[in-house]
DNA sequence: GATATCTAGTCACCATTGGAAACCACATGA
DNA sequence: TCATGTGGTTTCCAATGGTGACTAGATATC
């Protein structure tokens, strides 16, 4: 039973699919699972991720509550950033979905090889 | 055990979740299941996607193998869309998201309103 | 007979987004 | 004195996404 409808454009449920469907997101929050982690090892960890979508997408975090922020004042100021108990429920699911991945990649690329050399002669 | 880490750019994994981290593919896939339907039918499923969007969404699911295209000579040319059965397994996966998304959203939602009021005396 | 509509898209245009790099302030080390 | 590390913000540019016009052929409407 359907209680909310993703396909109108109003649903909240619409709202946290545009979240997930945030590939840095998605990342920082599988990075941050067992200990918290601070901004530039962060950065270095994902490797291609710029500091602005970085920022951002820490920020963004915080704000749903699934990330929890916390500045400890150190010489140069150190953020530790953790998975909250929220976060944690995401992450376990979000991990479904790389394992999938990694199951069915194979079958994606050769399906893509498939249509790529096709899509010349066939179509 | 990972055999793929998809913190690394060149990842293979990292191009799949590139592709699920698409709102409108998995929009898309979701009205796919159980039966197949049209371009229009699509469009008007799914509020606020545009044709171009479509189009592309359709045509990348059609290129990584999981949702099959079929024109079928009508009097105006109809095309039929359906998932495939590897489309099948990742639309169960993602259906856990949109399960965790109805499960939590008040949660989140609760969340981004104590951020928005804090932020602006708190921080 | 001319026009509007339905089918499934494509194309040109513009706004927003994302990425690269500079910059901030401060402290340490060479 | 200049480079490095901390955690970001700001600026600029390229790429992406959305809007609306357009194609083409047959049917329906005026």
């Amino acid at each position: 039973m359907l209680v909310h409808n993703p396909y109108a454009s109003n649903c909240p449920t619409r709202m946290i699919l545009d979240r997930v469907a945030d590939k840095w997101a998605v990342l920082v929050l599988g990075l941050l699972i067992g200990a918290p982690v601070r901004f530039n090892q962060l950065r270095r960890a994902i490797e291609g991720i710029s500091q602005k979508m970085l920022s951002q997408t820490l920020k963004s975090l915080e704000r749903d509550g699934l990330v929890s922020r916390k500045a400890i004042a150190t010489v140069p100021v150190t953020v530790e950033y953790a998975i909250t108990p929220l976060g944690q429920t995401l992450a376990a699911t979000l991990d479904a979905l790389r394992i999938w991945a990694e199951t069915h990649m194979e079958e994606v690329t050769a399906s893509q090889q498939r249509y790529d050399a096709n899509g010349m002669s066939g179509l």
